[in-house]
DNA sequence: CCAGTTACTTAGTAGATACACC
DNA sequence: GGTGTATCTACTAAGTAACTGG
């Protein structure tokens, strides 16, 4: 096995021989595997970072309850803090945000306090929201020299607790920083949103490290909750968050062996599913006719999932989270029966919200096999009980394994992903046009699945306004264009005439200026209409999580466009096994 | 089969930073 | 050189899915 670094080095001293890279590429990737479940034999760090100590405000900054001037205790004060910060967000004038809030704040309260502070409306936290202003404003205008302190400080944070030894390899840490303290902001309509998440202390802390690792030290005065050596687990530090009990983990970098290996492996299941995925269509097609009605479930969401790319949909728990589904907790009120709809027979109107509280909208022609049998699994229900009764994941899931070694419902998505990414791209690439528009046409592709994926984002802000000034900027090229064409003309009249070296030089400059101005142009167009398709939907999520960066690798080179094009620093990173595996022949 | 627990991936967004343009 | 905008990164919430023990 060889030592991530030193493949590090080769590649920075320029090795050009892609083969001579990839050989060696091959035992970084292929390293040897542990089995039992085992993840690592070594793994040293410092532990986490915690989030910086409140600092009282100054005595300037006034807080008024009823209009009267009131000095907080240090912990009260912090928590109206975290509220004054987001004055001006739209959850503060939710009525569940508010009401967490407060009964979370008087909690921390003097009991003297508790007493008189009885109505959130009463208070006012303006000074509180103008002075974090003020200090944002501070730090926009701090000198060239105090910004570039400020960063060699953060850079040598990231040096000292930023980086782990994981078996040989320096690793990048994701998120070595704890969570501050603040306000809960859950997505969507959460029931829980505006609780206080409370300050994270060494005594929360779990340390997980190699016996014969050096332990982090924990703060002056404070000792660790535990410390354990679990190689059967990757992440280093964890502890329990208050809001939903949950716990929280430091991981590694997506640049990491660890998550690297796993993401390929990710993908090698989805090839998997590739080679068997007409058999196990056959088989939920047969299905739907079933005698078992859990079997008729079973394939009738197996196919929205494999059909729509639906998440799986595990239960929750009734009123810790926001109310969203997936596929197989779906509700009767989430789908609508049209025997014909927009000119087309068993039409299936779907209308729910997923993760993050993200709506799916979505009408889709069905074959009448299943639309019957949405029709019975719909029969004397009421609205909020379950579309799929007799399913779960964990059902599912087992069907799936017995299928397929290591098949899971979001194996699909990931094989629909990639798969439809692959042939966006045979279809859409134009081998005579040019880079621009080859990109174009990637994230067309890219698009295609984002769409599949119901992957989406709020239109920026400024997307109007951008819009227009980019139509303006191509208003300015076409007259430029204009000119740069009577100027040839001219110069080619003058060179008919005078027939001499220097006007034919000014007819090759001209046309040379004409030539770049047109494909200035160009390429304004081309960002425009992809800037415009792109309004509403996320290509991030996907790139990053579907798409077997093998297939895009693959492009890159037949094509011959720069992987910079296409993918930024940290996505090289993260996708460095890729870049290093695939040659221009890769098949999905 | 069920509920509870744990570990890990996937997700959108806020704020920082880089960049284009005047 | 300053400003507005696009892009990137960090952050952390919200999923999936495995496992455990009764």
């Amino acid at each position: 096995s060889i030592p991530f670094s030193l493949l590090n080095l080769r590649i920075q001293v320029g090795i050009n021989s892609n083969r001579a890279i990839s050989l060696f590429v091959c035992f970084r990737w292929e390293e040897e595997r542990y089995t039992d479940g085992v993840k690592w034999k070594f793994l040293e760090h410092k532990g986490p970072v915690f989030a910086p100590p409140y600092i009282p405000l100054p005595d300037k900054v006034k807080f008024y309850y009823d209009g009267k001037h009131m000095k907080l205790s240090p912990q009260a004060e912090e928590v109206a803090t975290f509220f004054g910060k987001m004055l001006d967000h739209e959850y503060t004038t939710k009525d569940i945000f508010r009401k967490n809030f407060f009964k979370d704040w008087r909690k921390e309260m003097k009991p003297e306090e508790k007493s008189t502070i009885v109505d959130l409306n009463k208070c006012d936290f303006e000074e509180m929201n103008q002075h974090f202003k003020d200090q944002s404003e501070a730090r926009k205008q701090m000198s060239k020299e105090e910004k570039l302190k400020l960063k060699e400080e953060n850079e040598k944070l990231l040096q000292e607790y930023g980086f782990c030894i994981m078996d040989n390899h320096k690793e990048r840490i994701a998120n070595f920083r704890i969570e501050p303290p603040g306000l809960f902001r859950g997505r969507g309509n959460h029931p829980k949103m505006g609780m206080l998440k409370r300050r994270i202390r060494p005594e929360d802390i779990i340390i997980n490290c190699s016996k014969d690792s050096k332990v982090p030290v924990p703060p002056h005065g404070h000792k660790w909750k535990t410390i354990r050596h679990d190689n059967k687990v990757t992440w280093l530090v964890s502890w329990t968050e208050n809001i939903q009990g949950s716990i929280k983990y430091i991981m590694l970098n997506p640049s990491s062996r660890i998550k690297g290996e796993k993401d390929w492996q990710k993908y090698e299941t989805a090839r998997r599913l590739k080679k068997c995925v007409d058999k196990i269509r056959a088989q939920y097609r047969e299905d739907w006719k079933s005698k078992e009605m859990k079997v008729r479930q079973r394939a009738v969401a197996l196919y929205f999932i494999d059909k729509l790319a639906l998440r799986a949909g595990n239960e929750k728990e009734e009123g810790e989270t926001a109310d969203t589904v997936g596929c197989c907790s779906l509700r009767v009120e989430h789908i609508k029966l049209h025997t014909e709809l927009d000119g087309q027979e068993y039409m299936v109107e779907f209308d729910f919200l997923g993760k993050d509280s993200i709506r799916y909208y979505n009408k889709v022609p069905v074959e009448k096999r299943v639309f019957k049998n949405l029709q019975l699994f719909m029969e004397n229900k009421q609205p909020e009980d379950d579309l799929f009764d007799r399913l779960n994941t964990s059902i599912l899931n087992k069907h799936l394994q017995e299928l397929m070694d290591g098949l899971t419902a979001k194996v699909f998505r990931t094989y629909n992903a990639s798969i439809t990414l692959q042939q966006q791209l045979k279809e859409l690439t134009n081998p005579d046009e040019n880079v621009a528009a080859k990109i174009l046409s990637y994230n067309r592709a890219n698009r295609a699945v984002a769409i599949l994926c119901n992957h989406q984002r709020a239109p920026p802000k400024t997307f109007e306004k951008s819009m227009q000034n980019l139509q303006t900027k191509i208003d300015a090229k076409k007259d430029q264009i204009g000119m740069a064409r009577r100027e040839l003309k001219g110069a080619k009249a003058d060179h008919k005439v005078k027939k001499d070296e220097k006007t034919r030089k000014s007819v090759e400059s001209k046309k040379k200026a004409l030539q770049r101005v047109e494909e200035q142009l160009m390429k304004l167009e081309v960002q425009a209409t992809d800037r415009e398709e792109n309004k509403q939907i996320a290509l991030g999520t996907s790139k990053l999580n579907y798409l077997d960066p093998r297939i895009s690798i693959a492009w890159c080179k037949k094509w011959d466009i720069q992987t910079e094009k296409i993918y930024n620093k940290t996505q090289r990173e993260k996708f460095a096994w890729a870049i290093d595996m695939a040659d221009e022949d890769y098949e999905f």
